[in-house]
DNA sequence: CGCGGTACAGCAAGCGCTTTCTATGCGGTA
DNA sequence: TACCGCATAGAAAGCGCTTGCTGTACCGCG
């Protein structure tokens, strides 16, 4: 039925062990045994049995890459960027490996049996990106498993996520907390005092530091917040629209609003002109992020761009063991404050 | 070292047959003997490993996902849709799986690649997205391997690509040439002569249907093109700014310019707004698949709406074995003109 | 009381590959 | 010429799991 190492090796008269040999290029092979080998399993049309290799040698060439939303780009990009450096087809290693990119929805159950899947797989490297979740037990459960992993050899590395002390794992933090303060100053920069704020999910590591470093900027500058100011919702245009009216419906004089990423100040936008207001002639928005298309939107939006690709090609790197891990396995990313046409000194 | 089967079974007092059963679920096993094995599991913090259960079942739990680019919510939204149909965890179906998704990036050396690699793996079925390659010898090879594929027992799902014919594989094709008639009939009905068009890369399948599409509508409407009217470029933003330059300089009396999708169109616009051109005053635009940021685009674009969502979802059923495939093996999916506020009438 | 049937549990043979250890042949050196 | 070592190929023992087949109780029934 289907072809195996042993029907290759019978017909180019060699013994399996030596298919394997020249398959694996491990080993002194003749260069006549080779050839002889490479145009059997060519005639024969010979593919490897992925699960029983990785049995026998007790490895895998699976990289496991976990996100919380796959059709969003925040997520696209860098499993993208993570994707060519693992060596898949097309990638600069050697080895050719297959990238799994796993969907949690950002749930932490989901995110939890991916990781188990992965494990199960015997995974080469996990890679996991975005924000994780606040939950004490959920925590401590991702943190065990992380150690299991480690502890079985597999590389995991976490990119745009905190630090997961004593799990030997690799982390490329963002620093969401320093570029939420940057941004939130440069609108104070322009004279805004009033600014409302749309928040994330409320249990995610990365909404909760984005927070604090606009809460950060505002105190710094002695600007008390009306609790009115902060809306949680989800990371999406929607969110954004409906946080926005929110906010306007609790305090029509605010002047600015900073919104959780870029996609929910798309949605921002949008509620605000639907409300009559100019941007940012009336009212300023910013965004968090610099996806692609944040310079597309009329005005472009001020936003702090996150390297998503640099990171997660570092992380990729990292994951394939050939870039060093940061001292100390944390590394910080800083975010760039991109001000462009969104954000302007407050109507008087 | 690690735990293994025979661990398990030798602290629950059975053999390792028992266990497997108790885990696999597909043979009677007492009660009392379930739930000692199921103790034994947990105690010992068993992990099954997979490429052992995969050789020695002949099966396993992979599903290949192709993408073009994972960064593009294009399929970044199919990809997720297949995802949450497959049963991986949370989705609806029984066993776990795992998606692999596969970034091809648009060549066809790593689309071939990653087919040979899952087929290594002997995955249980494979979804290819997105636009084929035009390249004969390429698409041959393709259909090759999805043959064997097939042919191997694994279901291949064509989702939003031309149909496979003599391979086996399952196709949900999207109406691009219907689509992008539709389109431009919109247009000519504004009254709308002189159409500037955006094409993709020349090669892609996706990129020639639309094209078709566009000049069916203008040969139906006795509208004869203009060679200058037509571009070819990326799917991508830059791109379509720099096509949407060139457009302008070759005939600046163009009163429309439709875009290969909505990525491309955004670069379009930010193109002619930086020409002084006002959308759709000056110029109507319109894109192509109604990704979710075609509704913030100021004015919102005109496009085609693809589901997407749906189409990936169906494919994903379709290669679960979850829903039966259609007649023939070949689906057409059709898109929706979703008229907005980057089109109008022609300046007089 | 004996027998067929049912409901479990175990044995053991692989699944297709990798890898250690062992064999063989040959050239070079003393 | 005899011996040593190197280069290369093969034999065979698993890797950890699944599953067909073979027990072995125990039940109910005639």
């Amino acid at each position: 039925m289907t072809v195996t190492l042993a029907d290759v090796a019978a017909r180019a008269q060699v013994s399996p062990a030596t298919v394997s040999r020249v398959l694996n290029g491990n080993y002194p092979v003749a260069a006549s045994t080779r050839e002889r080998v490479l145009k059997a399993v060519d005639e024969l049309d010979y593919v490897l049995n992925g699960p029983a290799s990785a049995l026998a040698a007790a490895t895998s060439d699976l990289v496991g890459i976990l996100v919380n939303d796959i059709a969003d780009p925040f997520f696209g990009i860098m499993a993208g960027a993570v994707q060519s450096e693992i060596g898949g087809p097309g990638g600069r290693a050697g080895g050719e490996r297959l990238a799994v990119v796993c969907n949690t929805g950002g749930t932490p159950e989901r995110e939890l049996t991916y990781l188990t899947l992965l494990q199960r797989q015997r995974a080469a490297a996990v890679v996991l990106t975005g924000g994780a979740m606040e939950d004490a037990a959920h925590q401590a459960a991702v943190a065990a498993k992380l150690r299991k992993l480690t502890e079985a050899g597999t590389r995991v590395v976490l990119c745009g996520r905190p630090p997961a002390p004593q799990t030997g794992a690799i982390a490329l933090t963002f620093d969401n907390r320093g570029g939420g303060r940057e941004l939130t100053e440069h609108l104070i920069g322009l004279g805004h005092r009033r600014i409302g704020y749309i928040a994330g999910p409320e249990e995610r590591t990365t909404t909760r530091h984005r927070l604090e470093g606009h809460r950060a900027a505002l105190a710094a500058h002695g600007i008390e917040e009306d609790p009115r100011w902060a809306v949680h919702g989800r990371y999406d245009r929607q969110s954004g629209y409906e946080a926005t009216l929110e906010l306007l419906r609790r305090d029509p004089t605010l002047t600015a609003v900073v919104a959780a990423n870029d996609t929910v100040a798309l949605g921002a936008c949008a509620a605000l002109r639907d409300s009559g207001l100019r941007i940012p002639e009336d009212v300023s928005v910013a965004g968090f992020d610099d996806l692609p298309f944040s310079i597309d939107a009329v005005p472009a939006l001020t936003t702090v761009r996150l390297p998503l690709a640099e990171a997660g090609a570092r992380a990729g790197r990292i994951a394939m063991g050939r870039e060093e891990a940061p001292i100390g396995g944390i590394a910080t990313v800083r975010g760039e404050l991109m001000v462009r046409g969104s954000s302007g000194g407050p109507r008087v």
